[in-house]
DNA sequence: GGGGAGAGATGCCGC
DNA sequence: GCGGCATTTCTCCCC
């Protein structure tokens, strides 16, 4: 099919959504670069001057540029060329197009925003509320803590008054996560001059070699799952039990 | 606009790929669960089972169903619902259509692998190659060594026969890489039984920080930053210089 | 705008 | 399949 180039760039100017499926090959220059052989693919820009080139497969975009790039069409002899650029960005992608499947110009308005349940802030919160989850005598003093002691998930005290950093991971618990706790604990000893300071990863699962590092370290590790309000609330047909 | 359903669902059915621009809301359960308020969306249903639910701005979908998942299309009243479900992975996605814009069904074929110049790794390449851009009497052993001392980017010795670990990042190093970096170190000198190891971060930059934290722990950084070969090609119209 | 960290991260590779 | 880790990560939040 013929696209009509004009109309097309108009569309993309006056921030229109713009879906193109076509045969293209596509060449990026800016954090790194990348040459993507041709193919089928769909191209998507969005009102916010977002480009997305998507294969048939796969959940991640193979080729895109960022919010406030901008976007001009030529035709190049029997070719359409679409170059993107941005400039702040020093990014720049060129599609070589050698057929058009078919294109959709589109007038989209959407203000929503997700309302998500299960996140790791979620698990803080119920640990927050619920602390026998880390063990009986845990004394919850702040969560989500973003201040000097750095971005610890959950903040207290122990039966014996020790100091107790908890770090949550919503999945699997691994390397990253044992290290971030021993660096909030090294933090947390330095500046409030205290020996003794407990370490707690509280996560659904922890790998075996995550686990031995952690227990090296004489940190422990508790299993706890994200909480599922939606979930809960389907399955009792109750109110939310927090 | 009127949709036909059964054309959608064996469109789906049979591995096309099919673009919908709707009005709708989306509800998720799965790892996590989630709800979107209703607003105009474009809905891509891939050949290998993905979907993806995108809105007018912006990078990544806002909600999505991973490859393998099933998915069918039904009219309920004035309202499409469409469900899509990955048992394996026990996820589950209901999009509410209040209305829809335009429907494209499309049958696209593309085994294009994308060519990407100035990884991480394409860094530790360069590195050992270039031995001198960590320090003049760097000798490099190995990269990429995924055994028994870990993932370690570039491997070597010092003039001092002092071994050396290389941890390479192509965007700004941050505590996470530090942290990484200390951890190889230790497995090395657990597992050669040495004391005295060198540990250096290779990145164009690094937070303050984390520089701190390096330096506090004895190690270096050098400025390095991943090459681009493409770059390098156009700039100087010449072949490679590696 | 940079720093720091989560994400329903995704994708890749190795075991 | 899991584990470990990079990613043109993206996104959010706070300074």
């Amino acid at each position: 099919m013929d696209v009509d180039v004009p109309a097309f760039n108009s569309a993309v100017s006056n921030g229109k959504t713009v879906i193109l499926a076509c045969c293209c090959s596509v060449s990026y220059s800016g954090r790194a670069e990348s040459f993507l052989p041709e193919g089928d693919r769909i191209l998507i820009i969005k009102s916010d001057g977002t480009l997305l080139v998507h294969q048939p497969h796969g959940s991640a975009a193979i080729n895109y540029m960022k919010e406030g790039s901008a976007h001009r069409l030529l035709q190049n002899g029997e070719k359409l060329v679409l170059n993107s650029s941005n400039l702040p960005l020093k990014e720049f992608l060129t599609i070589e197009i050698s057929r058009a499947y078919s294109v959709q110009i589109l007038t989209l308005a959407d203000s929503g925003k997700l309302q998500l349940s299960g996140s790791e802030r979620d698990m803080s919160d119920m640990i927050f509320a619920n602390p026998s989850l880390i063990s009986p005598d845990f004394k919850p003093l702040s969560r989500e803590e973003h201040t000097k002691y750095g971005f610890i998930d959950v903040f207290g005290y122990d039966g014996n008054n020790n100091l107790v950093v908890v770090e949550c991971k919503r999945y699997a618990a691994d390397f990253n996560a044992v290290d971030q706790l021993l660096r909030y604990m090294k933090k947390v000893r330095q500046l409030r001059g205290v020996e003794k300071v407990k370490g707690v990863i509280a996560a659904p699962k922890i790998s075996a070699n995550a686990l031995k590092m952690l227990h090296d370290n004489g940190c422990e590790f508790r299993e706890v799952n994200p909480p599922k309000y939606l979930e809960r609330y389907d399955s009792s047909q109750k109110r939310l039990n927090f």
